[in-house]
Parts: C-alpha cells; sequence; structure tokens
DNA sequence: GTAGGGTTAG
C-alpha cells in the first residue's frame, strides 16, 4: 500500500470523525460502506485504500458487507490482484459477494476467469440469482473462445426461471451475437415476449455485429411500427448499418430523427461521420464534425476514410495533421491503415513510407481512448 | 439507512 499526506489525512480524518461523534458500531460500519462505495464510482484510490487500513485496524475486515464493498472497490480501480486477495481472504461468501467478484474480472476484461468463477460458485452452496446470471453472461459477450458458454449459461438462466427477465435476457441475447451466434440470438428474441427498447437495441446491434445490415434496419422499422422510441444506442447502430450498406438518404432519414430527438453522443456523431464518410458525402460529414464538441481517433479517422475513398489524399492527410497536431491524439492501427489507403489512393508513395516509418511516441499525445498501446504506438508529424 | 445486473462508434 502506497502512502501519501493526503491519503494519511484521510485516514486521520476518520479516525477524528469517528471519536468526535461518538459513532455506533454499526453506524461506523454504514460509514466506512458508504465512503468506500463512493471512492469505487469516482475511482479514487488514495481515499480507498485508507478506509480499507482503517477498516482492518477498527477490526471490521471480517464484515461481509466491507469485504463485498472492497472487492467491488478494487475491481473498480482496475487492481485485480487485491480483488482477488480479498474475496479470498473472506470468511464467509454470498450472492453479492460472488457477483461482485464476477462484475469484477468481467469490467477487468478478464470474462473467460469470470466465467470459470461461477463454476466454481456452482460448487458451492450458494446459488447464482438473477444478478448474478446477468453478469456472468455479461462477462462472456465476446468470448467465443469458451467453448458453449452461451448454450450453457442459457440452460442455467432457464433451469432457474430467469428467462423471464428483461436483463438476464438482453445479456443473452448480446452473448449469442457476439459470439457469432446470429440464428440462437434471432431465436431467443423472438421468443421473448415483452420486448423493451434494451433488448431491441441489443438484437438490432447483434445483427450489425455479423453484417446483417438490412435485418438491423427491417427491425428498427418494426420498432418504430410499435411506437417504441429509439435511444442514442438505437441510431448509433443504425446509422452504422447505413453506413455499411451506403445508403445515404435512409442515413439522412436517420439525421433528422438524431435533430428531432436531441440526441448528443459521441457515438451517434461517430457513426453519423462515418455514415456520410461512406455514402460519400465528404462535406456533410465535415459539417457534423464541426459541429461536435468531441473530436476523438475514431471520429478522424472516418474523416481520413472518407476522404480516402475517394481519392481527396490532400484533405485527408491534413485531417491526419490535425489528429496530430492540433488535438495532440494517438493514432492506432486503424487510423494509419486510413492513412496508408489515403497515400495509395492520392499517389503519395513518399508520404506514404514517411507515415510507415516508426518514431518514438511524444508524451504530450493523449491516448485515443485505450485502443492504442502507449508502448507499441508511433507517431509522425506529416507536414 | 450499508454491497452486485442489460444495449451504441472508425
Amino acid at each position: 500500500m502506497r502512502k501519501s499526506s493526503k491519503s494519511a489525512s484521510t485516514y486521520q480524518a476518520l479516525e477524528s470523525l469517528s471519536r468526535k461523534n461518538g459513532l455506533m458500531e454499526k453506524s461506523i460500519e454504514y460509514v466506512l460502506c458508504n465512503s468506500l462505495s463512493s471512492c469505487a464510482k469516482i475511482m479514487n484510490w488514495h481515499f480507498g485504500v485508507q478506509i480499507h487500513a482503517y477498516t482492518i485496524r477498527s477490526g471490521y475486515e471480517d464484515n461481509l458487507f466491507l469485504s463485498t464493498t472492497l472487492v467491488d472497490f478494487y475491481a473498480k480501480c482496475f487492481c485485480i490482484v487485491d480483488v482477488r486477495k480479498i474475496f479470498r481472504a473472506m470468511k464467509v461468501h454470498d450472492q453479492v459477494s460472488w457477483t461482485s467478484l464476477i462484475v469484477g474480472f468481467s469490467a477487468n476484461k478478464l470474462g473467460k476467469e469470470a466465467f470459470f468463477l461461477f463454476k466454481e460458485m456452482l460448487g458451492t452452496r450458494i446459488m447464482p440469482n438473477y444478478f448474478t446470471l446477468t453478469s456472468v453472461v455479461n462477462a462472456c459477450v465476446g468470448e467465443n473462445k469458451v467453448v458453449n458458454c452461451c448454450p450453457s449459461l442459457h440452460v442455467h438462466v432457464v433451469k432457474r426461471g430467469f428467462d423471464t427477465s428483461n436483463f438476464v435476457i438482453s445479456s443473452l441475447v448480446d452473448c449469442y451475437a457476439s459470439c457469432g451466434r446470429i440464428d440462437d440470438a434471432v431465436l431467443l428474441f423472438n421468443e421473448t415476449s415483452e420486448k423493451d427498447t434494451v433488448i431491441y437495441n441489443t438484437m438490432i446491434s447483434g445483427y450489425c455485429r455479423n453484417l446483417y445490415s438490412e435485418d438491423a434496419l427491417k427491425l428498427f422499422v418494426e420498432m418504430r411500427g410499435k411506437n417504441m422510441s429509439p435511444t442514442d444506442h438505437t441510431v448509433s447502430s443504425i446509422l452504422s448499418a447505413c453506413s455499411r450498406l451506403a445508403v445515404l438518404v435512409e442515413g439522412k432519414q436517420v439525421h433528422s430523427l438524431v435533430i428531432k430527438m436531441g440526441f448528443e453522443n459521441v457515438f451517434v456523431d461517430s457513426t453519423m461521420i462515418d455514415m456520410y464518410s461512406k455514402g460519400g458525402d465528404n462535406d456533410e460529414a465535415r459539417r457534423v464534425l464541426h459541429q461536435t464538441s468531441w473530436k476523438n481517433t475514431v471520429l478522424l479517422t472516418s474523416m481520413i476514410m472518407g476522404y480516402a475513398q475517394c481519392g481527396r489524399g490532400v484533405e485527408a492527410l491534413g485531417f491526419f495533421d490535425y489528429l496530430l497536431t492540433e488535438q495532440k491524439l494517438i493514432p492506432d492501427h486503424v487510423c494509419f491503415s486510413a492513412v496508408l489507403s489515403a497515400c495509395s489512393h492520392a499517389g503519395f508513395i513518399w508520404k506514404g513510407k514517411e507515415v510507415a516509418k516508426p518514431r518514438p511516441i511524444v508524451a504530450a499525445l493523449k491516448p485515443s481512448g485505450g485502443i492504442a498501446k502507449a508502448d507499441t504506438c508511433f507517431h509522425c508529424a506529416v507536414r
């Protein structure tokens, strides 16, 4: 545990608060639990570890509520080693602590491990509830290397009677679709009687993910026919489908809907720019980019791709320069691919060679949203 | 009065 003056003062403040107010033992537990939970939400590791230290010193180490909150806290701060340590040191577990552990591993992108922890849980006397099942199914989204994880979890969902919970079902639809089992996802979606907006969104995104763009559009029409209001999730997926199909007319209709509904979201703007770029309307894509307050690598890569595909290499490279020098973003592999494609289409061989030349990363550059790893990323300045 | 769960971008 690292020490800092700020953390030490937190610890002293806790002791002083406890003494001054003469807090009852039960009240201290509540205070510690709530404080830890707040630290987890804002990912304040420094305050959280001091509360942890105070918990140990005050003899609350074996408190189930506090230990569970600690599991959640360390998971949200991406300290997975501590998550494991806290959980294994607990003398008693319950459904909530097991679920928190599974959620923690899932949030740390350890879906496969979360699945095996669920299997371990089944070997205990504590049975999963629908929170647990939603969490483990959600952890397995995209984990197609875990053989038959979706059907295996589906069996548990049905066996325990949670197949009426939309939370569980939407996760399962997403899990099937993300593992490439689109037919199973559709089957489950069709079997669900009370479909809400999230389940529709999940199925639409599942179709998009598996490149069934027309089916995504059809489902969107069905959703609208049922007077269900689309959300920012819906329009992001639909714009992505329009982009893949290069259907500008339909895309513009969705754009009107976005304005009418007042969506202000980076995903919506990103898919909108991509839709106009792939549809060949670079000027409209530029207008959307100009209006949006988000300027990240994904948005700018779409602009670069759009100009690249119609052979406007100068504009494409101009956006790459803007990304590097003005926005100080880190280009990732998709961005480099777009820039090289622009160089290729425009015949800028020497510039392409310059872009491909690796140079050490500049410390001041902002990360591109966790896509590129800093130690493997290179940048070059195209002037 | 304290802990855990679903859908979106290049």
